[in-house]
This record gives structure tokens, C-alpha cells and sequence, in this order.
RNA sequence: CGCGGGAUGGAGCAGUCUGGUAGCUCGUCGGGCUCAUAACCCGAAGGCCGUCGGUUCAAAUCCGGCUCCCGCAA
């Protein structure tokens, strides 16, 4: 059970080293400005496979066809909705899931973003057994992976999706003949990662500069972190920190060849690549050349 | 027919309102200066102005159809 491209790996593993007899997936959706109907990546995947696909709206009551065909185990990674007890209940070698942090660390639906924007310097992927509650059973196995400074979330995204494959072939095996680890989260250390709000996404130059660039690759290449520059609002993708002695926080305080220096409460972050309004993505640098840099200067960022 | 932004040498933009030889900041190539340079100076190449049609003596510019890109909302 999964949905999107964090678990194709995850599920090709599968296909290659099981019998996958049923993939269930998020219903499609529209996508897009067309409202094209588009199939979840792992529908896909599992079509050309040619296994089944089932895509209940609501998992918590259509469950009966799962539970009919007496599965050995259920895999989930990312699915996306709250599996009912009946499900969790049925597989004789239980329901395992692969999640991307370190649990107890980051429980919930945006643990790679939160490892980024929180400026945790390491994460990792847990498989773990399911219960009732989210990213709150025993933990059978983990696998760490440090953060780079450099790292954004689809660098993160791609390395744990991997990490994720092979940590689940792995443990497979000892989960099979029941020889695994089995150990219960501690419950004082839980952190959440709950989905990222719009609100989140905008950049706020009160902040330190530090937490300023954590945000802005936590969120980098999706949904991307914005700012009002221009009474437009523009997107912003990398951005580097240097600390100075600021008067006055939120304004454009230096323009070089190919950055904006934004003042903020600790220092200048410089900005060097964006998405303005109505464009492509483009570097600083690209951006500056078709502009009065003069007029750039002093401006407020809000 | 959900709302809005955009398409102009390789890149980013101006010019469009008010039609009249296509410009700016970069990049590329050549030359010069320099111990040296991503710095500075001189020079060159490179555009049927997204596409199709209309108006006009004349269209990047005005009018209409189409395509593609982007954000918001779902």
C-alpha cells in the first residue's frame, strides 16, 4: 500500500523479491490546471507490472476486499490514509511500514521536510510494525543517514526512498520466520511532522538566517518557500547565510553579480535562485540582468 | 468555459498604451590592458519579436483564432 514516488523503489523491491498479489493506492487525481486525471505513481508502476490496483476512497470502511484475500503481510509506505484495525489485524506476519525518519523522530506525513527545516543533521528510514495510531508502533529496524549541509528534499527524498528499499529487503526476511528485533518508541522523544501549512511556506526575515536557509531547501523542490518581493510573490530555491550587524530586517541591503542580500535578524541571507511571478525557475543571476539593480536596493521583503 | 502572469539573438529583460530601420544587462567569439583575473577597454557574430490569419503604404506594437510555459484556486 503506498502512493507516491518515495515508495515506487520500496514497491519494485517488493515485486522483484515477492509475490505482490494486491497494490492499494490513494484514488487519482486531477492534476494540474487541465484537472487531468492522473494515476498515483505507484498505480502505475503496479499496472505495468500487471498486478491488481484497488483505490478505496476511505480505507477505514472499504477494507472487506484486502482482508478476503488473506494476505501473509501488508507493506505500507506512504499511503496516505489511517489503515482500521480489520486491516491491521489480518495479515498473519502483520502490517510493516516504511517511514522516513528516525522514529520516534517525525511522525507524520512531512518527515523529510521537517528533518530540513527543523535543521536536524541526521534522519533515516524505520520499518516499523503499524498500530491505531500514526508512526506509533514497534520499531523492527532503522537505518541512519546524515544530512548534508548541501542536501534539499529531493536530494533527501531520492537517497531515503533507496535507503527505504533495501533496509525493508533486508528485514524481510527475519519478519518472515519471525526472528526480527521488536522494540516499543519511546514515547518522551516523539516529534511530529505534520504536513506542511501554506503558511509555512513564506519566509519570515525576523528569523535567524540559519533557520532562514533551512526552510528555504525544506521545502525546495516542493512547495518551494515564497517571499513578497515587488508586491509579487516569488519563490525562493537556494539562498546562502552570512552573519552581520543589521539595523533594520527584511530589506534588500546589497545586490551582487549574482545575489540578493536580504537583511535578517542575525545577517544577510543571500538569495541566488528564485521563480518570480508568472516565470521559470532561473538563477539570481539571470534575474538581476534584465533588472535596474539600483532600484532593487533598499526595497522592503515582506 | 474557475482566476491571473508570460512567450522578443544562447540567458534575463525593455520596447506594445501613442504602428515608422529591434534596444539594455549578461553570455559567446576575436583583439587590447595586466604579474594575473570572473575586473577594465575595443570590436564581432547571433532575431522571420511563439504560431496562423486580419487591418494598414507600413505590425514586436492594433484586432481575432491557436499552441506552449508559469502561479493561485480545487
Amino acid at each position: 500500500m503506498g502512493t507516491p514516488d518515495f515508495a515506487v523503489p520500496v514497491l519494485k523491491g517488493l515485486i522483484e523479491e515477492t509475490n505482490v498479489i494486491l497494490v492499494v493506492s490513494q484514488p487519482d487525481k486531477k492534476q494540474g490546471r487541465k484537472q487531468v486525471l492522473t494515476p498515483t505513481p505507484i498505480k502505475k508502476l503496479a499496472l505495468e507490472n500487471n498486478i491488481e490496483v484497488y483505490q478505496p476512497a476511505k480505507i477505514k470502511t472499504e477494507y472487506e476486499k484486502i482482508i478476503s484475500l488473506k494476505p501473509d503481510i501488508i507493506i505500507t509506505c506512504a499511503y496516505g490514509q489511517i489503515i482500521p484495525k480489520e486491516i491491521l489485524d489480518a495479515p498473519r506476519l502483520g502490517c510493516i511500514n516504511v517511514h522516513a525518519s528516525l522514529l520516534p523522530k517525525l511522525r507524520g506525513g512531512a518527515p523529510i521536510h521537517k528533518a530540513l527545516i527543523e535543521g536536524y543533521t541526521k534522519t533515516g528510514i524505520t520499518i516499523m510494525y503499524m498500530d491505531e495510531k500514526m508512526d506509533s508502533g514497534d520499531i523492527i529496524a532503522q537505518e541512519e543517514y546524515i544530512i548534508k549541509p548541501t542536501d534539499n528534499v529531493g536530494i533527501l527524498h531520492d537517497e531515503l526512498s533507496l535507503i527505504g528499499k533495501s533496509l525493508l529487503l533486508k528485514t524481510l526476511p527475519s519478519i518472515i520466520n519471525k526472528t526480527n528485533d521488536r522494540i516499543k518508541q519511546n514515547e518522551e522523544e516523539v516529534t511530529y511532522a505534520y504536513n506542511i501549512k501554506r503558511e509555512e511556506e513564506h519566509l519570515d526575515f525576523n528569523n535567524p538566517g540559519l533557520k532562514i536557509c533551512n526552510q528555504v531547501r525544506g521545502l525546495n523542490p516542493w512547495p518551494l518557500a515564497n517571499m513578497i518581493l515587488n508586491d509579487l510573490e516569488t519563490k525562493v530555491l537556494e539562498c546562502t547565510f552570512k552573519e552581520a550587524k543589521v539595523s533594520q530586517v527584511g530589506r534588500i541591503i546589497e545586490v551582487t553579480k549574482d545575489s540578493i542580500g536580504i537583511s535578517c535578524q542575525d545577517g544577510i541571507v543571500y538569495i541566488t535562485k528564485i521563480k518570480p511571478f508568472g516565470k521559470r525557475i532561473m538563477a539570481v543571476k539571470d534575474y538581476l540582468n534584465g533588472l535596474d539593480k539600483q532600484k532593487l536596493l533598499n526595497q522592503e521583503v515582506k
